[in-house]
RNA sequence: UCCUAAAUAGCUCAGUCGGUUAGAGCAUCUGACUGUUAAUCAGAGGGUCGCUGGUUCGAGUCCAGCUUUGGGAGCCA
């Protein structure tokens, strides 16, 4: 099915006839030979074409030039030259497309990110960007294998939902109304009746309620689809738009939970290392450069060794309420270093957190039991614990390095009256959810669940830095271009 | 949204105390050389110094506002 791509025909034998497609990354001249690189992405490494000098017409050849697409016809031959195995010998060449050198903004040079995201409809053409993609998929692939091998079941939920009571976060109006004309009711509200669903809706900020459902009903079910936020977030960890993973288990108590997302995130962390080495090396080649200009002791441990370590080690579990001992009693907060406060009952600080995972572990760190009062009102409700200052829930959150929050779960309240009671306390009328509800009245059960943010997990798998880096068109505060 | 730094050639940056004609490397073009590897060497072209206003005899440089971007924080995945 379609032709022969770069990936295979490297590996084809040497006397074979090929056709190369491909992007020219550089053309180089000599008085006897022209030389073209060529890649098409199905791989990072680029297929060396060969001409005589004055075999190809002047004409053609000055058309080929960095960013111009080609098709070769040549036969595979053992290089004579030193840095590749093997190499095409031109036969045929026809340009697809041109690239003006004067304005294709890609040389063959270092750019900097930041150019790069300004121009993002050509950065895949790039080898950062090009392996990042290319992991970001097998990545993809490794999740849905990971799944659907361990019997759970893919299910779409929706992307336009009308409950405003997940408490995720701001959320994107959907509506065909016409904003120049809106409709109004007599009380001179805006009147959604006469909106596209008869009803305020949005873009979803969870699939998980809807992941609960089907839970009930299929045992096992993860959910892996676009997701949106209307956060005003500037930071390098946070999109308008992303991808979360949200797999939800029925008979799943929170000791399952935590395993299961062990587990999972290691295998396809695993798989990656397995199936990317190519890319995976040349990012962390990359990075090394990168770090060259940092000091000694700011430097990170390179990357296939740092996710080879995650793969190999244990994470740490710790319970909220250990985590706050640790956090007093360790140096930071004696010497005052800490800018926010610690103590029983604070939602633990991007410092904190980092203190616990890059400090004191050194490795991944699953917390869990946190209070009550500053999780999610679905979370389930411990029995009161002396050892507890206070009311906890049987959350979990899974801390790496770098990345901070990776993973955010927790056991979901079973307890139809409990759940209600908390609805009425953190102020969501249950009227509104009463569908979620049911499946606490009829046929209640335990169940857990969490939600993965797949650029997050994409972030620290490439090792890059910033996470509109590793989505294709990145979606943030002012920045929907392409 | 807050804090902070920045914006000068296609890209990455330098530009001293406010002073004459705006600097480099890479890229591009031309030539030389070479089974080359992001080739090398020589030369050439390339600038509304983010925008608006102000201070000044004189502003890339100082001041104010705005815009955009980086980093950090919050919100979270």
């Amino acid at each position: 099915m379609g032709p022969i791509q770069i990936k295979q025909i490297l590996e084809c034998k040497i006397g074979t006839q090929v056709v190369v497609k491909g992007w020219v990354r550089t053309k180089r001249e000599s008085k006897n030979a022209v030389f073209i690189a060529i890649n098409d992405g199905s791989t990072i490494h680029t297929i060396q074409a060969v001409a005589e000098s004055g075999q190809i017409n002047e004409d053609t050849l000055r058309l080929i030039t960095t960013g111009s697409c080609v098709r070769v016809v040549g036969l595979l031959v053992a290089s004579a030259g030193a840095g590749q195995a093997v190499e095409v010998k031109i036969e045929e060449v026809e340009v697809y497309g041109t690239a003006d050198p004067d304005h294709y903004p890609l040389q063959p040079k270092k750019h900097s990110l930041e150019f790069l995201r300004e121009i993002a409809h050509l950065r895949p053409r790039t080898n950062t960007f090009s392996a990042i993609l290319r992991i970001r998929h097998t990545l993809a692939f490794a999740i849905n294998q990971y799944f659907n091998d361990h019997g759970f079941f893919y299910l779409h939920t929706p992307i336009i939902t009308a409950s405003d009571a997940e408490g995720a976060g701001e959320m994107f109006r959907v509506t065909t109304l016409d904003l120049n004309k809106l409709p109004r009711t007599d009380e001179g509200k805006i009147d959604f009746k006469e909106d596209f669903f008869g009803r305020e809706t949005n873009l979803t900020v969870s699939g998980q309620l809807e992941g609960e459902l089907g839970a009930m009903a299929l045992s096992k079910i993860y959910t892996f689809g676009p997701t949106f936020r209307a956060e005003n977030s500037n930071t390098t960890r946070h999109l308008a738009e992303f991808w979360m993973i949200e797999p939800e288990m029925a008979f799943f108590e929170l000791e399952d939970n935590m395993n299961l997302a062990e587990d999972f995130v290691k295998y396809v962390i695993g798989y990656a290392v397995q199936h990317c080495a190519d890319d995976l090396e040349f990012l962390q080649k990359r990075l090394e450069e990168e770090e060259k200009s940092k000091p000694q002791n700011e430097r990170s441990m390179p990357l296939l060794e740092k996710l080879n370590f995650v793969i190999s080690n244990a994470f740490e579990r710790v319970t909220y309420t250990e985590a706050i001992d640790i956090l007093l009693k360790s140096k930071p907060h004696k010497e005052k270093k800490f800018q926010y406060d610690v103590a029983w009952g604070i939602d633990l600080q991007s410092e904190h957190e980092r203190f616990l995972v890059e400090k004191h572990f050194k490795k991944p760190v699953i917390l869990t039991n946190y209070p009550r009062a500053i999780k999610s009102f679905y979370m389930k409700q411990n029995d009161p614990n002396p050892a507890e200052p206070g009311a906890t829930v049987r959350a979990m959150d899974v801390l790496f390095p770098g990345i901070g929050e990776i993973i955010g779960g927790s056991q979901r309240e079973d307890n139809y009256d409990k759940l209600v009671t908390r609805m009425h306390e953190v102020g969501i009328e249950p009227e509104a959810l009463w569908w979620y509800l049911d499946t606490r009245k009829f046929g209640t059960a335990p169940h857990a669940g969490f939600g993965l943010g797949f650029e997050r997990l994409v972030l620290f798998v490439t090792g890059m830095g910033n996470i509109r880096d590793v989505i294709p068109f990145p979606r943030a505060p002012k920045s929907a271009e392409f």
